[in-house]
DNA sequence: CCTTTTCTGGAACGAACGATACAAAAATGG
DNA sequence: CCATTTTTGTATCGTTCGTTCCAGAAAAGG
């Protein structure tokens, strides 16, 4: 059936090692020497495998935006209640401060800051993945209201871009040096929020 | 006493046109060709009075920062309390949400998530403005506090961090093109901490 | 083994990058 | 008017950018 040389290496590992650059570097930063270094291939097999370096930056996005929000979802549904869900993420996020893993902050708010409202694919989706965590913080709002986790009577798509909201500042906090019991000061403040 | 010919331009209108194209495409994304075009002077003009892009930059975000810190400053004093202050100051960011202006955010939170923990004279002024913002919330808590205006027993310093991460996260949702309305839903209950 | 298919490495493309060098133009003080 | 000082425009530097192209290596099926 398939003839010819089979690939020597895997899309799924150069396409998580091309994430890993455009999340350490953004869009625009990352170059195409760094990235061919990273995922360990040639540019012919890149720009055959991906296209170009726009659509390689769109296939990581989409990547990173579907495993966070299977996570996420995965949490919220473990979780005893949806409070107990934020209060986990919020936490840990904010207890990771010092580390090199949080430096890096989120890809999806970093690119949502970096492209801001211009008019291309790479934008566009990032607002777009922007949108798709406030979804499912709707979802958490609407759960905890249900439960008694959260105080009923405030509109859950506000309370949604609340906790969107208070996501992104806490990690520009981090981003700007703030240490891990300040960070996670912070964000209980937050989470109060939801009382 | 002086002698030769005067400089045609205005130092301080250029570096004003530098701030507004590094505000609009960020440190990196800004072009020598883009900032001569905005600046309307020549290369050589450019390099003999600023010396490189990294120290225009510099003295643009320097620039921007004490402005900035002007204009705070002067409305946490004219303020009846720190309240209005900060509940002026957020529900205008929000409003302007649709506009040109607001889509660009802030220049320091940009530059904060874009230059991250980075070891250069950009990323530290970038870290040391955020800090210098929460500086000015603190004071504002503080006075709210004495006032009556800020419920009390809360540390003023975590408020203060809590405050940056609402103006911080409330940038990013904006970016991401949360409309006025919607931004302005997400600062009221920025503001509510403060009960 | 040999054909076919695909991958791979490296050279090369034009364009843009930040920065520098140099000569000509301009406007001042004397 | 002249000498001096500084600006200004342009040409150019070497580097890097994203991208394309092509020849050769490699591995499968027949």
């Amino acid at each position: 059936m398939t003839r010819g040389r089979p690939i020597a290496y895997s899309p799924d590992d150069a396409l998580a090692a091309a994430l890993r650059v455009f999340w350490a570097s953004g869009y625009e930063a990352a170059s195409t020497r760094r990235l061919l270094d990273a995922m360990q291939l040639s540019r012919s097999s890149l720009y055959q495998a991906f296209g170009n370096k726009e659509q390689l930056f769109l296939a990581a996005l989409r990547c990173y935006r579907e495993t966070l929000m299977a996570r996420l979802e995965r949490r919220l549904a473990a979780a005893p209640t949806a409070r107990h869900f934020l209060e986990a993420l919020f936490f840990e996020t904010a207890g990771e401060a010092s580390g090199e893993q949080a430096a890096l902050g989120c890809l999806i708010f970093n690119s949502a800051t970096e492209l801001g409202r211009r008019d291309d694919a790479p934008a566009r989706e990032a607002r777009d993945s922007v949108a798709a965590i406030t979804a499912v913080f709707r979802r958490a709002v609407e759960r905890g209201q249900a439960e008694g986790s959260i105080a009923p009577g405030r509109e859950p798509d506000a309370l949604a871009r609340y906790l969107t909201l208070g996501m992104a500042g806490l990690r520009t906090l981090i981003k700007s040096g703030t240490a891990p019991e300040e960070a996670r000061q912070a964000a209980a403040l937050v989470l109060e929020g939801l009382d």
